[in-house]
RNA sequence: CGGGACGUGGCGCAGUCUGGUAGCGCACUCGGCUGGGGGCCGAGUGGUCGCCGGUUCGAAUCCGGCCGUCCCGACCA
């Protein structure tokens, strides 16, 4: 390509509004242009990088068997409803009617649409397994689209669903996209964990995310270092201190004025916070038979801890928490700032599997102005579930191995979801087994989100002069700078190079060195070959890799050479990433 | 949805407080010089100042409403 001709064009200044790296430096180098909030415009390199990653999707797909198809971007609400995602899911979901008053969505993920096919297509366990994928547009109106492509509300996502007769086949998929992810990342020269993570709106049996770590990230990690165990906080387990052995002894009510924290309790009755419990209100959404109904919860943790919003709804299985409105917690009969579940009526009591285990405590009188100490589970009262509800955090004790753990930020790149027959059930994907018996088809789903992981790799892979592609994901592998005097030879350069099916963008426009320079540099592909009289007076061509500062003097002649030497080089360093992994369940 | 900020040529910004006929840098066009890390000189093109309404002799500027964009939080895969 010459650049003469090329659409993109570089920008000076970012846009105001463009805080991230990857988003200002994507920008800047013309790969992308945004239309409005969350959505964007892919312009020519960017959409030559995007078909690099989706050849990758595709082989590593292909490789573990999978089958590339295409679903529909809109979908009929009826699918929607039938797997009640049309009625649990709120704004976030796109509805609009057609003009026959039609209810339509717009396709966030396709589970339904695969169902359909599958319900419709696979009768005999003759059929199973398979594993079917495409890379199709996804929309999600979010709440809050930021950092650029990173959270995009339309955007193209790689999603593929397995189709399996029996637990057995569900697991051998699940691990066999376990290590293509891998495989996936370290071809794109992305570092990645693989976590344990919630299953969330997708529902299902097991999950994993795969996260790039970095302080942009939306989400925290825990991480052990010494066994390898890692989780997203919203479900990672820890090894709570545990408490003394006392013998229980009475509650007694005793005057605390001002002490509604933790903090201040503690102080006010010179005991360590893991000596107190504390109390957290909410509000949950729960779904008895068919009907949604809101029950009050009250939590209880150590003082020590905190509440772990996600472990508190999967315990009472909410499909909505939010924090309880002070009203509702008085009309409980509780008080904020000094609650505790002795007394309290109308509660769904959730209390954390430590505070079972810790005696005499200092807990909430339900009274301002007043504690009780010394109150003790199946004492002074009991709980409706006893569960993990705490957060882990930073420094607390792995669960496998007791070394403590470290957190991180990550973005997520990519997850995989044993739904088991969260779908299937519901929209009737059921197949004959060798008995003859019907049963339920057994699905997994698996996505990679192709934009955000384009700018993961820009976001990891740059420094203050721009972008520094790798070789499997950069628009060109050459960018070729004509200067005053070499005009000529870069001009054969060009030919021959592309006539060798080298990928080359040609700077051939008649700028200033400095402005060639400074565009390649920004734009990042990985070689860059400068021709001028200076260059030629001194013996040929210079080549020096983007990553590189010291160029070599290449004699014309075997400039060709040179780079497909470099250009084997390269490669062979993103293939010696790709290692086996093992499963971490 | 809560909190905050911003909206003025393609991009980055000043002007708004204190109302008086819109400006700077970059980019763009033309001419000349220059020619190995965003160069210089000269001449130009380009803006209903986000939208609607109000106050005023007069509104980018003051007032009200709306829309949009970004950031923090809530939420979410």
């Amino acid at each position: 390509m010459r650049m003469s001709q090329m659409f993109s064009q570089t920008l000076r200044q970012a846009p105001a509004g463009a805080e991230v790296k990857s988003h200002r430096l994507l920008l800047r180098a013309g790969f992308i242009r945004q239309l409005a909030a969350g959505l964007f415009s892919y312009l020519p390199l960017a959409k030559r990088s995007l078909a690099k990653i989706e050849n990758i999707l595709r082989e590593e797909m292909n490789a573990i068997g999978g089958q590339e198809i295409s679903m529909p971007v809109v979908h009929p609400a009826e699918l929607w409803k039938e797997t009640g995602r049309w009625y649990e899911i709120g704004s976030e979901l796109g509805r609009f009617k057609d003009k026959n008053e039609r209810e339509m969505a717009l396709a966030m993920t396709h589970e339904e649409v695969i169902g359909d096919l599958v319900r419709k297509e696979i009768r005999s366990h003759r059929q199973l397994p398979q594993l079917l994928y495409h890379i199709q547009i996804k929309w999600r109106d979010d709440p809050r689209p930021r950092a650029g492509l990173i959270r995009a509300r339309e955007f193209t996502m790689k999603d593929s669903y397995s189709l399996d007769a029996d637990e057995e086949g569900l697991d051998r998929q699940y691990r066999n996209h376990y290590q293509a992810y891998f495989n996936i990342f370290n071809r794109c020269a992305l570092p990645t964990l693989a976590v344990r993570s919630d299953v969330g709106m997708m529902g299902g049996s097991m999950a994993h995310e795969f996260m790039y770590p970095t302080p942009i990230g939306e989400d925290t990690l825990l991480i052990c270092d010494a066994c390898g165990y890692t989780a997203n906080r919203q479900i990672a387990e820890f090894r709570k201190p545990p408490a003394e052995p006392e013998e229980p002894r009475k509650a007694e009510k005793i005057e605390t004025p001002g002490a509604d924290t933790i903090e201040k309790l503690a102080r006010f009755l010179g005991i360590p916070e893991s000596k107190t419990a504390k109390a957290f209100f909410a509000v949950a959404t729960i779904t008895e038979g068919t009907e949604d109904v809101e029950r009050f919860v009250l939590a209880v943790v150590r003082g020590d801890m905190e509440v772990n919003e996600t472990k508190l709804a999967n315990a009472v299985r909410a499909k909505e928490l939010r924090p309880a409105r002070e009203e509702e917690i008085r009309h409980a009969g509780a008080s904020p700032g000094y609650g505790s579940p002795v007394g309290v009526k109308d509660a769904l009591v959730v209390v954390d599997d430590a505070v079972k285990d810790s005696p005499n405590l200092a807990a909430g009188a339900n009274e301002d102005g007043y504690h009780l100490i010394n109150t003790n589970y199946g004492l002074d009262y009991e709980a409706d579930i006893v569960s993990d509800i705490a957060l882990a955090g930073e420094g607390d004790a792995c669960p496998r191995c007791g070394e403590a753990m470290r957190t991180t930020r990550g973005v997520e790149v990519g997850n995989i979801f044993k739904l088991g027959t969260r779908y299937s059930e519901p929209l009737g994907c059921t197949f004959l087994d060798a008995e003859g018996d019907s049963k339920p088809v057994l699905m997994g789903s698996y996505g990679i989100g192709v934009g955000r992981l384009l700018a993961c790799v820009a976001e990891e892979h740059n420094d203050e002069n721009g972008l520094v592609w790798p070789i499997t994901v950069a628009p060109y592998e050459v960018h070729l700078i004509s200067l005053g005097g070499g005009e000529a030879v870069a001009e054969d350069l060009y030919r021959e190079l592309t006539g060798r099916g080298v990928e080359v963008l040609y700077d051939d426009r008649d700028e200033r060195p400095g402005v060639k320079f400074n565009d390649a540099d920004l734009i990042g592909n990985p070689i860059r070959l400068t021709v001028g009289a200076r260059s030629l007076e001194r013996g040929g061509v210079e080549l020096k890799l983007r990553r590189e500062q010291e160029s070599e003097l290449v004699p014309v002649e075997e400039v060709a050479q040179s780079i497909e030497r470099r250009l084997a080089a390269l490669r062979t360093e993103i293939e010696e990433r790709v290692v086996e992994v093992p499963f971490e369940e």
